[in-house]
RNA sequence: CGGGGCGUAGCGCAGUCUGGUAGCGCACCACACUGGGGGUGUGGUGGUCGUAGGUUCAAAUCCUGCCGUCCCGACCA
């Protein structure tokens, strides 16, 4: 390819709005440009790096049996009625009516239409296991896009369903479609760790994220420093800890604490570090029956450590989503401010995490306004009525593995795995005949991979001050190949334009920068900022000695390669 | 949804407080010089100052509404 026939949009300049290093750079590199908020166009700089991802991620999926297919965006409101999702599904669904007043929406993900398309389709378990996919464009209004293509309102995802009989069938199916993620990125070039998830919105059982870590990244992700443990820190169990060991202070101590609202003021006040406090969060609880008002519950979890909503809303007793209670009720009900709040003979149900239980002498809210006491205990003033783990885990905690000490690290999430089970199926009635001539609702899983994302992350992994470094696998262009005084010398130009015959027909990606007066600084400038694996410069002087300088996108220095030679090594390198 | 910032040429910005001819750098076009890391000079192209209304002799500038866009916030006990 040659820069003047191919739109190099570079800019010297980091667009205002750009926060994070990918979207700054895919920008400045020309692979985007923003049309409206959580909007993309994809240049052709740009677009040669989603093709090369989206070929990958084809080539991988068809080695594991899947089939592709493609599904519309626009999809009938009745198929979302069916699953019940119409109503579950908020703001992010972009909903429309056609001329007809039929409504419709924007599929956010296919779960319904494939459901329906393999309810029509299959009718046989002797069809099963069958699993379609398509690499198709998404649309979820998000309340906050940002972060250019990593979290965009319209993108494009590869979704991938799976049907199955029984369970067995599915979970196969799931493993194979775990090691082909792991194949993928993989390929791709990325550093990623599979983790544990929870399944969200789209529902189901087991379920695995695959996040590429990275500072920018969005999740936390916790795992073992000895182990192949991993999981969003949404799901990692703290484990419960040890019963301290300290001896019981038999008698407490009520102190005023006229200001020290916070944990942090709490424990500065009285001298002593936050893991010997315990916070008590009051959130609405779940209804006993129709008529009357959410009760409130109690949470108390260590000052030091932080609740985990997702946790604390699995509880049977906890109204989901997680609401915090207002000002104005707890002072109503308890009679008291929040700040001064403690398990001291609280009226409702009080929930303790699993290392508020194992404290001992501890600071906590006394229920009036202004005033905590020190030297609390579980054995002698305060109360919960039940245990659970509902704290994040933190840098340190044990593994839940049993093996070595969890680390927190950002990720990005590229990739996610679900064991769906029957609910699509079930609510939308797609079954096929048993083998007994029963009919039989089928099992699902289904499997995502966000194909624009994944450009986003590897550039977040894949930087440095002149630019991107593009993995091998998915560089827009392998080599580039920059001309000195190309305009001046015949021997520069003809040896150029053989080099770039000669690449392109051994099938290299090869970039060619033949502006005739383009200057070397600018060329070099752009190839780094790009970030193209290899490159080549072409000049006089080097020509004299049958010579042509070489440089790796990593590499600290060039190196002089012999002319003749060149071709070779660079398809050695490739 | 709440709070804050910003909207002036493709990009980055100044000008707004204190109303009076719309500017700078980059990019782009032409010419010349230069020629191994975003070079220099000369001359150019390009803007209904987000939008609608108001105040005024006069509005990018003051006032009001609207729109767009970006950031922060759902950990407070």
């Amino acid at each position: 390819m040659r820069a003047t026939q191919f739109l190099i949009a570079t800019q010297k300049e980091t667009p205002s709005d750009a926060v994070v290093i990918s979207h700054q750079l895919m920008l400045r590199a020309g692979m985007i440009r923003k049309l409206s908020s959580g909007l993309y166009c994809w240049l052709p700089l740009g677009l040669k790096v989603l093709r090369k991802v989206e070929a990958i991620v084809r080539d991988e999926m068809n080695k594991a049996g899947a089939q592709e297919v493609l599904m519309p965006i626009v999809q009938p409101a009745e198929l979302w009625e069916e699953s019940g999702r119409w109503e579950q599904y908020g703001a992010e669904l972009t909903r429309f009516n056609d001329r007809h007043t039929n409504s419709f929406c924007l599929g956010p993900t296919h779960e319904e239409v494939i459901t329906d398309l393999v309810r029509n389709e299959l009718k046989s378990y002797k069809q099963l296991p069958a699993n379609f996919y398509q690499v198709q464009t998404k649309f979820r209004d998000e309340v906050r896009p940002r972060f250019g293509v990593m979290r965009s309102r319209e993108f494009i995802m590869k979704d991938g369903y799976s049907f199955h009989i029984d369970q067995d069938s599915l979970q196969a199916t799931y493993d194979v479609m775990h090691e082909t993620y792991c194949a993928i990125f993989n390929r791709i070039g990325l550093n990623f760790r599979p983790v544990e998830a929870d399944t969200g919105s789209i529902g189901g059982s087991a379920s695995h994220e695959f996040h590429v870590l990275a500072e920018s990244g969005e999740d936390d992700i916790a795992f073992s420093d000895s182990s192949d443990f991993a999981a969003n820190i949404e799901m990692a169990e703290a484990l419960a800890p040890a019963q301290s060991d300290e001896a019981i202070i038999g008698t407490s101590k009520t102190i005023a604490t006229p200001s020290q609202k916070t944990i942090e003021e709490v424990a500065a006040f009285c001298d002593s570090p936050t893991d010997k406090t315990l916070k008590t969060l009051i959130v609405l609880g779940e209804k006993n029956d129709e008529s009357e008002e959410q009760p409130l519950v109690a949470l108390v979890v260590r000052g030091d450590h932080t609740l985990n909503e997702l946790k604390a809303e699995k509880l049977p007793e906890i109204s989901s989503p997680l609401t915090f209670a207002s000002e104005e009720r707890i002072q109503k009900e308890l009679g008291v401010s929040i700040g001064s709040i403690g398990p001291i003979n609280l009226p409702i149900t009080t929930i303790a995490d699993r290392s508020a239980v194992a404290a001992r002498n501890f600071i906590c809210g006394a229920n009036q306004d202004g005033f905590h006491i020190q030297n609390s205990n579980w054995e002698t003033n305060a109360q919960f009525s039940s245990i659970a783990d509902i704290r994040n885990v933190e840098n340190g905690d044990p593994s839940p593995c049993g093996n070595g000490q969890l680390h927190i690290k950002r990720g990005i999430e590229v990739g996610h795995i679900f064991q769906l089970g029957d609910k699509y199926s079930k609510a939308m009635g797609a079954t096929v005949l048993s083998e007994n001539g029963k009919e039989t609702v089928m099992t699902m899983g289904c499997y995502g991979i966000g194909i624009t994302r994944v450009v986003a992350a590897a550039i977040e992994q894949n930087n440095d001050d002149a630019g991107i470094i593009w993995p091998s696998a998915i560089a827009p262009f392998q080599v580039a190949i920059v001309p000195i005084n190309m305009h001046k010398s015949d021997a520069v130009a003809d040896t150029c334009q053989a080099l770039h015959d000669q690449l392109s027909a051994a099938g290299v990606d090869v970039l060619m920068l033949d502006e005739p007066k383009a200057r070397l600084g600018s060329m070099l400038a752009d190839v780094e900022l790009i970030g193209i694996p290899h490159r080549i410069v072409v000049g006089d002087r080097g020509l004299a000695n049958n010579e042509i300088e070489y440089k790796g996108r990593r590499d600290e220095d060039s190196q002089m390669l012999n002319k003749d030679e060149i071709v070779d090594l660079l398809m050695q390198k490739i």
